[in-house]
DNA sequence: ACCTGAACACCGTTCAAGT
DNA sequence: ACCTGAACACCGTTCAAGT
């Protein structure tokens, strides 16, 4: 078993073997206690190895918060995607779940992705972060152009409803929230969020 | 001077040098580059020192974000206090740009304060972060007795504005939200907040 | 092309010992 | 009571050397 588990990172393999054991790791413990040597250790190869895929530990990093923001452009598009008729409040409400849910799963992973780390205006990341709200400002366009959303450029209300949303995961994150759950907190926010974006 | 500063150490005053410095490493490079060993030489002390008054590291961060939350309710507490006869939309305004300012102003700061490293309900932490925002559900509540927040229990309200504010701050520091600063999107932000939380 | 092993400079933590 | 110095087990990073 272990013979051909070692021919296969010669094959090319190593580098997602490595993501997959770190992105393990971020779950379970965190950015802060994630070291290159373990994963190197639990993956079978030598501490060194990595440095080929991975120039320094910031380069892992990088690639594991670029790999969520790529799940979450996924699972964005897929909520967004209207099945049926349903009203445009309940789209709203199903792509705020789904942003919540994602983000409180692995919050370990939201502050990498979120972290600034990386605020240069340009690189991989800033790119996959833009990507990963596609799914919301589309949405946010629609409802102009249904006029249940205020007429303007789209990142007023764009913004409005992104940085709710992400406050609000990360606060119950942070166990800042007593008791409050996503499943109690979402609906209500979106509420009273479509009620201030609804044009007057 | 040396001699001074070392009988000084000796007097009580070392938790205070170390805490100080270590502020000062969290601002300019982030809670991950923050060694304790660098502080205590930074301090002039052995790097066994700490452990009287931190038993480890992440004590020191910990404290780091407690001083945070104090310095974060003292300066929402200032911008609550209301000065002449201002609108109750102004007074929001203010509160929300004294957070919002706070909070961008030391993003790695921020990010420790709201970091998931403390889930636990109970701890001086929570109830430092419970005091912070007691300056912005007070508004809240002076809002709900006035006609112009809805009524109903003061979390709803207070839950989306606090999202709303953090959110806002974290998107900011993440480097995400593309031109924007505080000064653009807080009024904007507000305008739509509280026409969602008016009574209908 | 890809990985190993040794080396270097740094950590956090512990603990006997000093004053 | 408070701090020091040595020790331990870990890091990230680098680089010559192996296949």
């Amino acid at each position: 078993v272990s013979d051909v588990a070692d021919r296969r990172y010669h094959h090319g393999n190593l580098r997602e073997a490595l993501l997959e054991r770190a992105a393990e790791v971020l779950a379970a413990r965190g950015a802060a206690e994630l070291s290159l040597r373990e994963i190197a250790r639990d993956v079978g190869v030598s501490h060194a190895a990595p440095r080929r895929h991975f120039p320094d530990r910031q380069a892992l990093l990088d690639a594991l918060a670029l790999h969520g923001f790529e799940r979450l452009a996924e699972e964005l598009t897929a909520a967004a995607a209207s099945r049926g008729r349903t009203s445009f409040r309940t789209r709203v409400t199903r792509l705020a779940a789904a942003y919540t849910r994602f983000a409180t799963a692995d919050a370990a992973l939201l502050e990498l992705m979120f972290a600034g780390k990386h605020r240069e205006v340009d690189g991989p990341l800033h790119e996959a972060s833009d990507r990963a709200f596609v799914p919301v400002l589309e949405l946010i366009a629609e409802g102009q152009a249904s006029g249940e959303i205020i007429p303007g450029p789209i990142d007023r209300p764009g913004t409005v409803l992104l940085a709710s949303l992400h406050g609000l995961a990360s606060l119950i994150n942070g166990g800042l929230l007593a008791g409050a759950t996503v499943d109690s907190t979402v609906p209500a926010t979106i509420d009273i969020l479509l009620d201030g974006l609804r044009p007057r």
